[in-house]
DNA sequence: GGCATTTTGTAATGGTTACTACAAATAGAT
DNA sequence: ATCTATTTGTAGTAACCATTACAAAATGCC
């Protein structure tokens, strides 16, 4: 399962074959239909098993203790150092699924993009009902833009810088 | 050549056959090859004819006689408003080229953002110089990310404030 | 009008895709 | 050890991909 998040999440999912995670996983073919059904059926459960194990833990930086700007500004920063930590595979795993070509996969993509922004809507409305929406969308496309550009060559100096400077203006427009 | 343009932007580079082209275009696979060279040869063409119709204007925008932040963040705006045009063929022709798995088609729009961002830090250079990198990145990085939700179903309403938002930086740390 | 050249349409080529039918081998149970 | 049930490997299917061979039609030229 690890390898073949690996392979998903160097090459994007249109970009891997069943005959690659077939090679890599040491199966046939058969095999394969048997453990997943299917090529998306398996990003399924790629996605499920990154939820478990690779995932921010927003619970954990969203806290309630702190002010929501520092809260989302240490997420921001995380989101980059994440998103470079592998450069053969940067970027985030669900961001990059959600633009591909694959029906089934790109829904489970969104779905699991689509929660992950409510819950950051729902911890910054707790305390700055009327910035949530604005704020979560700016940091929602802060977090495509990260992902993108650590695909595209930015390493984790620059990803960081850039995180930094978006997470300048939530301390603007949430403050403490 | 708009026809072609339109559905590269609509479905992107990947999800285009020539099947498709040639029957939007009304002509056959050998008059295709004849005018094109190649499904790649036709994407160098269409980015040529999207650089001269449709691109930002960068050097209208980016002005000598007016503060680098402002002009940074109406660039921000107008793109906004230009991904969020076409709701069908929503975001920047270039920058989901660059995310496509064709190599030659994802070089040459690679090559054409690269020459649109070394535009953009030599403007903020020439009156930031120590600021024209990390502001660069920051900038691109949110092009990237307001192009990436403009695919994704965010309309004009959503960029523009997320834009604004991203633009709030700049005069923060762009000061006239 | 007759000839050469270019354009066009049909149909195919080789490659890759996700996905399976089927037979051989293996494992488990008693 | 024998019989059954499951797993495995080989090979193949049907669809789609970008690209092209070839013949028919249309055009331009004199």
């Amino acid at each position: 399962m690890a390898t073949a998040q690996q392979l998903f999440h160097e090459r994007g999912y249109d970009a891997v074959s069943v005959a690659d995670v077939t090679d890599a996983l040491g199966i046939n073919p058969p095999s394969f239909y048997a453990a997943f059904g299917s090529k998306a059926g398996l990003y399924q459960r790629v996605l499920d098993y990154w939820t478990d194990t690779e995932a921010i833990p927003l619970a954990d930086i969203l806290r309630p203790d702190v002010p929501v700007a520092d809260a989302v500004a240490a997420m921001l920063e995380e989101a980059a150092r994440r998103y470079a930590f592998n450069p053969a595979a940067g970027g985030c795993l669900v961001l990059e699924g959600t633009r591909c070509n694959d029906d089934d996969a790109r829904e489970a993509a969104r779905a699991l993009n689509l929660g992950a922004e409510t819950f950051i809507h729902d911890y910054i409305a707790a305390r700055h009902p009327e910035a949530a929406d604005q704020v979560t969308d700016f940091v929602a496309t802060t977090m495509s833009g990260l992902s993108a550009k650590a695909r595209s060559g930015h390493d984790l100096s620059r990803l960081l810088a850039t995180a930094r400077l978006a997470g300048s203006v939530l301390t603007q427009v949430l403050p403490a």
